[in-house]
DNA sequence: CCCGTAACGTTAGTCGCTAACATTTGGTGT
DNA sequence: ACACCAAATGTTAGCGACTAACGTTACGGG
């Protein structure tokens, strides 16, 4: 239960950095700046965001997606029910996405030490993904090619996504379809 | 042409920086320490390598993969291309491996920040790959895609052959056949 | 309208990394 | 063997991300 005062700071912090970055570049911004922007001292602006990246970078998904891909049929091969399970949690993330989504993943797709910053998250969803398979019995290693694989097409996508003018899940399925063994429908 | 006198410092803080490393971890280890150990100021540590990831985290390998998928058959799809591409510049990288090869793996694939890291090198060869398919009239979304999805797969492996007895080039070619369309025999 | 508590500020410090300039070292050619 | 010049290293000073400990403000519920 984050108290009211604490949403205002935070969204002051998130506007004045998009502002910022958007500007002069997330790499010549500097945390001082943005706290000063934002009227807030370099302190407070680490009490809500662990990171500089993390304004750019979050990823609460983890969960839903681990067990969307728990929910596929067990008999499939690994890449098969990593990306059912990934299409079929598209539906629940996609309505989510609040107005900044697009501007903060068209500034990570800018910058490679953005990239490397959302691969930290994109490699949390995929241990996940694996824990989630081998406790099904699933070989390690298979299922770590087979989230990585997914993961990695969905991510190319969602970069993508922040500079076209097209919708993210129309591209995402384009990403995932090319995945899919020969001749399948889905 | 280096100087020998280049080559051995370092070499010597190659070994300072790797054992440091596998005695109190990645993050808990400063430049300073690494340093002291070789013998040498920080600032030197910084002329030999940019940064403190770059003596776990290297990758000359970005012409020679773009040129294996370039080629490949134009008429296949894009994933098989970069596919079969990925699979024909194993051969020519495997046994370049230098001894320190494995010890390297091993502690990037322990830390997540260094995986990180790394990402940023993986990304760089997703461009060279991406360029190459582009300037062969493929859509840039789907050589992305591609791209993506191979390199995650075989990213997957190489971690893996960190803390695994078994030989790089079969752990490779057993994540690259799970991309493969249904029922192909390479 | 008061009061407790959450939110914020201050200070001081570490670590990665860079720039400009001075200094040493080592291999080369005589 | 010796002197020389360039390459390699050291010195100092500084910036930016991030953390810890502790004191201070101000907001909102009663």
């Amino acid at each position: 239960m984050p108290t009211p005062r604490t949403l205002r700071t935070r969204a002051r912090i998130l506007d004045a950095a998009l502002d910022l970055f958007e500007r002069q570049g997330y790499d010549a911004t500097t945390v001082n700046q943005i706290a000063d922007a934002a009227g807030i001292t370099p302190m407070t602006f680490f009490r809500h965001f662990p990171t500089k990246d993390a304004v750019l970078v979050t990823d609460p998904y983890d969960p839903l997606i681990a067990e969307a891909v728990g929910a596929q049929p067990a008999g499939l091969p690994p890449l098969e029910r990593v990306r059912l399970g990934l299409l079929a949690a598209l539906g629940d993330i996609t309505p989510t996405e609040d107005s900044t989504a697009k501007r903060r993943v068209a500034l990570v797709a800018q910058s490679p030490s953005l990239r490397a910053a959302a691969a930290v998250g994109t490699d949390a969803t995929q241990q996940a993904i694996v824990a989630r398979l081998v406790a099904d019995g699933v070989d390690r290693l298979d299922a770590a090619i087979a989230a990585a694989a997914c993961l990695a097409a969905t991510t190319a996508a969602l970069l993508a996504w922040g500079t076209a003018p097209d919708d993210l899940a129309v591209l995402v399925r384009r990403a995932l379809a090319q995945l899919a063994p020969a001749g399948a429908t889905p």
